[in-house]
DNA sequence: CTGAAAGCGCTTACAG
DNA sequence: CTGAAAGCGCTTACAG
């Protein structure tokens, strides 16, 4: 391992003189600097990161943090993907680190705060956590470093977050069902006490009142946002809903592929016997047995936007609202009928 | 920031007795130690790894690298996500940090070993690199740090890698349509000087090979293992083939995707009209409008595998083999019909 | 323009 | 059992 102290014997100068070649400094002589910098480069030398961020008190990395629900089997988001995916490119791109941790749910109170104190990043951007708003900002409140929160719902508190307008996503989907006829619309994927969800069941709501139907909670079914509650939900809501939805709004796209599973098993069909609509629009729905109408949300320009903010905010030029909020968009596919 | 000076200072002992008893030494007295760890708790103290690690020049952290194709928009490989996860959940567990690059393929040749220097992480495992054996081995050997290569092809030089059986990954698919009863048969994903990918046509040639029939190089068809040259690619042989084949062997499942639709949009039916097997088994298959029939690669396994084995490197009680290879399986959905 | 010194927060022999 | 000292590889005032 070349260092600093190498360098500056070979040179015959001090070690201070090469760390001030190397990091421009103007006050070296341009004949020194010019041998410092001939020298590194021949003995390959890389600053070791880990004393540069021992002084700078930095490391200029930023620690993704995915709360997951303990059994990690059903951890599979893909929407994850794409919002790390993001991250990584843009952080990459201007010379910061990512770190990323994925923890379990139950311990995400206790250990994100350990994260942050480790110093072993200078920010964290908080994904995936199902906590309600309060446990999440009393939380954040004991981090002593820069810490966003995305992929989820709107905060009243001053955090700094960026997602999709929630329940402006099943607003526009239960809004489709609405314009295409139907009238008795179910909804999964209630969790009460997550904002996120709430939210959407929110935007459904809204929609239901704005064409003055009652809401009906013998239809509105409970589901986790994975693949299996959606089978499971909507089996659930086929078996016991009097009369049986024509449609239904479903919180998300994976719960939505459980869905299509679940349907079939009841033996019915969509969208002849049964509409449904998603959320998020991931990947290759198109090509689905039933391609799935949804709503898109802009998960890579979510990564990128938390991404820039975090650096904005530790270089001290953020420009960026404290709290940013994407638009979703309708997709038609094929699984809504009109009736 | 609380330091272990300050826990020094309020214990009144030296900062090195207050590293011993946090560190568990055995020739701390119990009275003192007891003091400590109490401190230590009542002000939240957390270590600080950078700390920790310049000293010990050790920072328990594993770098992920993935290289990818410079337009990043193509760079969706939902196995990635598989491996990125099982790495990470196994590292989280045991204490380890992971670090994640996604670093332009153009530039990985000189970005990896500066990243290996710049000791942020204690390891590399690389993924997704498409450079030829002997570019990767070079590049390995200017490495100063344990570097494996996961889910990738073979090596006859002794490099530490897990991955799966490519050939007989194509093998089994292949093997597959020839018990089906198809004799002019496909394939897709040709990639000259990338191992992985010559690997999966070898396994191909040799499923045709044991019931001598003979290579034809006419229906092997270029693809970079992304959609749309699975669309492209499929469209190609369609178009030029004669006679056309019954079925086609896929390398991989994301290139199949593209094919369901190019097939679609050349007007023919899989499997009626053409036979069609893909390899890696991403999720949600059997929702396809075709039930894609495919092999499946442990991805969870090898990350598994690779987390562990980097660890045991660092730690000096690897038991594993240098070279793991894990076997792939035959998972027969409804997208190769009997002729 | 250059270098000696202090210091970032820790750990590790080693002397007592 | 405890503490003074050195050191990990760097950067940053500051004196000259």
């Amino acid at each position: 391992m070349v260092t600093i102290k190498d360098i500056a014997k070979m040179a015959n100068v001090s070690v201070a003189t090469v760390s001030n070649a190397l990091n421009g400094k103007e006050s070296v002589k341009p004949k020194t600097k010019e041998q410092i910098l001939k020298l590194a480069k021949e003995l390959n030398y890389v600053p070791n990161s880990i004393a540069q961020g021992l002084v700078k008190n930095s490391t200029k990395t930023i620690n993704i943090v995915i709360s997951g629900p303990s059994s990690f089997n059903l951890f599979s988001n893909p929407n994850f993907f794409q919002l790390v995916r993001s991250i990584t490119i843009y952080l990459d791109k201007i010379g910061y680190y990512v770190l990323l941790s994925i923890i379990d749910m139950d311990e995400e109170l206790q250990k994100i705060p350990r994260i942050a104190q480790s110093r072993s990043s200078d920010a964290l951007i908080l994904l995936g956590s199902r906590r309600s708003n309060d446990e999440l900002i009393a939380m954040i409140n004991r981090i002593n470093i820069p810490t966003l929160v995305i992929d989820r719902g709107t905060f009243k508190e001053d955090i700094v977050t960026v997602s999709v307008d929630n329940q402006k996503c099943t607003y526009l989907a239960t809004r489709h069902l609405l314009e295409m006829g139907h009238r008795r619309i179910g909804f999964l994927g209630e969790i009460p006490g997550y904002r996120l969800a709430e939210e959407r069941l929110e935007g459904y709501r809204q929609a239901l009142d704005e064409e003055g139907i009652p809401y009906d909670e013998s239809i509105v079914i409970k589901g986790d946002y994975y693949q299996e509650s959606g089978l499971v939900g909507i089996r659930q809501l086929l078996a016991h809903a009097v009369p049986r939805p024509t449609a239904v709004t479903i919180a998300n796209d994976l719960m939505a592929l459980g869905a299509i599973e679940g349907i079939e098993q009841e033996g019915l069909r969509i969208p002849e016997d049964i509409s449904i609509i998603g959320c998020d629009n991931i990947p290759n729905l198109h090509l689905l047995k039933v391609p799935l109408s949804t709503v898109s949300i802009p998960f890579s320009e979510i990564g990128r936007l938390a991404a820039k903010k975090a650096v904005g905010i530790l270089e001290g030029n953020d420009q960026l609202p404290r709290q940013i909020m994407l638009t979703p968009e309708l997709r038609i596919r094929s699984s809504v009928n009109g009736i």
